[in-house]
DNA sequence: CAATTTACTGAACGGTGTTCATTATATTTG
DNA sequence: CAAATATAATGAACACCGTTCAGTAAATTG
């Protein structure tokens, strides 16, 4: 009786058909522009029908949340090969700043946004699940950190302030960008993405003994 | 025939009512979900009305924006009797992280929202004009770092790259909390707030000489 | 083939920002 | 002072939004 599995293929072919048209308005026009009624439109559903395979608008973004931490995930994976600290730290960094750039929609969903974070605030159901990939990127951030401590590299004695600092400096830089509040400083599109990584240039010469 | 300027001024203190009840049911409810007919109810007016005050609630919004700039920068009055450069700045990180964490919504409004910031990436219309604020600020801080550099007191050589991260550096922090990014960290309020300052002072220490 | 489960619809609800013809008020003019 | 004009305020209407749900059509089961 196959009937079952196929209706459960189906069933999760729907739910990636409305994901995958969700995320592309999402990226294109952006959370609030993006109404339930254009994505049923883009798929050719009534909006009714959304309803069916997510609880609200709010586990779109949830979804497409985690999408995003598993693409930027995906990039760091080559940190695991560098082996001294520092560089690691250095490259986690520029890996950071260079998600933010090629990927200004995602960052804001998954770094900058308000609006569908109420389940973060009371820390049950889809809320936190999301953010297990952010955890491992904060612990990845923290192990590095440390070791820079351990072995002696930096100035910082503090690993929680440390790991704090250096994902401040670089979401403050990107975010700051991404919401045009550099724009600030006249200076052109191009010479600003440059000035992100001179930023985390100093800061890293700053703290490295 | 004083009829005109009694017009006149009866205009502008409607406008100040309005603003007024938006600021309040801003701050209290976020920018949001605080809508037109709300604020006219409160004003005890019709909706309709409050547009022959404001052309949108755009301009409600750069209004507010306008107004917090206004807070902070009293608050950041006493820095000018600060004489060493060094201590000023830090004292400017502090003031900064200080309104963020008492004015959450203001700093929301100042530094992170997005939707009515169009004006801003058009370069034209009121949407400068509410961030001739913000560029004081800026070129304060600018300035300070300058000395900073001039007086030999710190490893920074770079007054633009300077500048840009020891800003993005209490924005990304004050930010990250604001928006319950921190809340990964498993601390209370009270060891987060304390944590933002320890960044700060962290920092100062790695780049002073 | 009939009964039942499943998938989907689309109208409806209560909200939003915004516009504009109409009305009420206040001022100016004859 | 009364009529004409200018100003101020209204609130219904428009085009949206997220979300719900009674009803319908299709597929599956017995």
């Amino acid at each position: 009786m196959g009937v079952a599995e196929r209706k459960e293929r189906e069933k999760q072919e729907m739910r990636e058909t409305i994901l995958a048209a969700a995320t592309q308005m999402f990226l294109e026009e952006g959370y609030d522009k993006t109404s339930i009624r254009a994505i049923a439109d883009k798929i050719e559903y009534s909006p009714g029908t959304i309803y069916l395979y997510f609880k609200d608008k709010d586990e779109l973004f949830y979804a497409i949340h985690a999408q995003g931490f598993v693409i930027m995930l995906a990039k760091m994976e080559k940190l695991k090969k560098i082996a001294d600290p520092l560089a690691r730290l250095k490259e986690l960094g520029r890996i950071y700043i260079q998600f933010a750039l090629d990927n200004p929609e995602y960052y804001d969903l998954m770094f900058i946004m308000r609006g569908p974070m109420k389940a973060l605030e009371t820390l049950d159901g889809s809320g936190m699940e999301c953010w297990s990939y952010g955890e491992s990127t904060h612990e990845f951030l923290k192990l590095t950190v440390q070791e820079c401590i351990d072995k002696n590299l930096v100035t910082i004695t503090d690993v929680q302030v440390g790991a704090m600092t250096m994902w401040s400096l670089v979401h403050g830089m990107v975010s700051l960008h991404i919401r045009q509040r550099l724009s600030i400083m006249n200076e052109d599109e191009k010479t600003l993405k440059k000035l992100l990584f001179k930023g985390l240039d100093q800061m890293l010469n700053a703290i490295s003994k």
